[in-house]
DNA sequence: CCTTAGCACTCATTTCACAATAGTGCTAAT
DNA sequence: ATTAGCACTATTGTGAAATGAGTGCTAAGG
């Protein structure tokens, strides 16, 4: 347990350091606390102990730790309202009817990130309750088609599908007749399953090669549910915080942010902002990851802001769900 | 004029150098040589003085100019064949038929960025001289439409339709029959200016609301030509490269990589694959660019590679050929 | 029991001098 | 044209000393 005045002390251990980026020190807290710094070093060795506070060396200023930044976002921090001028730099990109939903909040982030010097993430996805309203498909040649996936929402995606050996078009077409009379309305995760069980019997009494198209069929199918997108907004300006400054650092994050399985370390359930500080995330230890789910008609995602651990959290977190609630606005009314 | 001795010299300098990142000292190439040191500096000094050396200090060893460097490529690189190892590992790619194109390149530029330790670079779009296949449309509710548009070379776009008032079925239907039969073969660019002189004084006598439908189409037709994507691939790799020892160097090479104007500064017109030095390229006096563009039935676009100055050239420059000529070579049996 | 003044102590940072090293340019001799 | 010899010069690394910010602890006072 820590007293009422250790949790100010806290708050503004942390507040500080989130300005400075330097140690604080127990003279520089005198006059806020009307006490001597000797009583400050005293509560300071109190919160250390416990946890919240660390030092860089044995005569350095207080840094939070970990513990700390966490007890500071659970219970230190007060919601304020997003800032005036932040939304205002918001707000005119949602306000640009012209702007498609994807482009309204790739502009949104990067903003953000210009704004903040953090990098942000957009991880994309067409929602998995979409369900299949048609499928086209079209000729190119003998043995090249391409075949087309419109959803309820109006996402569209198209892959092209190469034949072993030439089909006739009578064969095609009698087959996206049955596609599409089969697979309206079937939820798009449940494509794969439908055509292995229920299509391919079909197929297979009215089309004479039916394995080959079949086979063309199911690999052009099935691949669409997994389709995601990872997209990092100022990657450089994260580098512009004072915590990257040495080579190794920034090379290191550097590579983080490349990783390959992204998708995964970024994606998020939560339908609340998130906060995941230092080893609470899988990029690195080094940063904070604030992200939440977003979720439109028709598509899903996640949004997240990545900064050092010393972010201005508040501010970041107002960011997010004001971001979250304009998507989510906007998603509604296109 | 340099001498006969003096190129060797040179292009030994310029190999040791990308060896070892080191400045060359003129010992070190006595034995090569079969003289002495001071012979060894008086060639170095004139070959400083005709502009192909440098020195990083008043006491150090030599390194290439910026000339030096072209000098090398122009002159005394002797073409090699792409290493066996190094094909080996591309090969597999396009041995595999699964793979499409796109993703064949984005998989042999990382392996190319993996082996080299550079950064490689996707830029693609689709071939100016496509011809509009097929324009379907799907409404989704009175309100919202999505327009796809097909190339005869089996290329994809789909773009949302809002419209500001509701529209009959018929009448969007209508629309669509007169935009195909007017519309099919056109040249993708030539698309926005028939819309506007053809099709619109059409669609007026047919449709009712007309300056709705049209708006509408024609924001939607007319922003397929511009399509490109700039790819990055092994952005950390080059980070491994010594010339990027502080903290300032490789955060404003990140910040170069992520400027926006990439696409004008990686897009190359050339069919050859070129050399770009150090001030040559537009993106960073500590880099070079070597680039080449690529033609495929209906898309083109341009592959690159970024290292430091200090390239291994030969290699970079046989990587680039082979890889075009395979990307060249798939893209016809496809 | 909480607060505070005082003091000894620690560690990071900066500065300076000094030696070692690797290279050059120049001159004079071959 | 080549080379040996020598003076000269930056860079790099090391170690010692000075500075400064900040702590922990003790003892005294409310």
């Amino acid at each position: 347990m820590i007293g009422s005045r250790q949790k100010d002390l806290l708050r503004e251990i942390v507040e500080e350091y989130i300005k400075s980026a330097r140690p604080v020190g127990s003279k520089s807290l005198c006059k806020k606390f009307k006490c001597s710094s000797a009583t400050i070093r005293n509560d300071m060795a109190s919160l250390e102990e416990a946890g919240y506070l660390e030092k860089t060396h044995i005569s350095s200023g207080r840094v939070p730790s970990e513990e700390g930044y966490r007890y500071y976002v659970d219970n230190l921090m007060e919601p304020k309202k997003i800032s005036g001028e932040d939304m205002l730099k918001l707000q005119t990109i949602f306000n640009n009817r012209e702007l498609e939903l994807n482009d309204a909040i790739s502009k949104s982030l990067e903003i953000i990130s210009d704004i903040t010097n953090y990098t942000s993430v957009v991880l994309g996805k067409s929602s998995s309750d979409n369900k299949l309203q048609k499928v086209e498909v079209i000729p190119i040649n003998s043995k090249q088609l391409i075949a087309i996936v419109i959803t309820d929402t109006g996402h569209v995606e198209s892959k092209n599908v190469y034949l072993e050996e030439s089909v006739s078009t009578e064969e095609i077409s009698k087959t996206t007749e049955i596609l599409n009379k089969m697979l309206i309305g079937t939820p798009i995760d449940d494509v794969p399953s439908k055509l292995e069980f229920d299509i391919k019997p079909i197929i297979r009494n009215y089309i004479q090669n039916y394995e080959v198209v079949y086979n063309a069929f199911y690999s052009a199918l099935s691949n669409f549910t997994s389709n995601r997108d990872v997209k990092f907004t100022g990657k450089a300006n994260i580098l512009k915080q004072p915590e990257f400054n040495t080579v190794d650092d920034v090379k290191n994050i550097i590579s983080k942010f490349e990783s390959k399985d992204m998708v995964s370390k970024i994606e998020e359930s939560d339908d609340e902002v998130k906060v995941y500080i230092g080893s609470e995330n899988e990029i690195d230890d080094s940063v904070t990851v604030v992200k939440t789910k977003y979720k439109v008609d028709g598509r899903e995602g996640t949004i997240a802001i990545i900064g050092p651990k010393r972010m201005e959290y508040e501010r970041v977190i107002n960011m997010l769900e004001y971001l979250k609630s304009h998507i989510e606005a906007k998603g509604k009314d296109e």
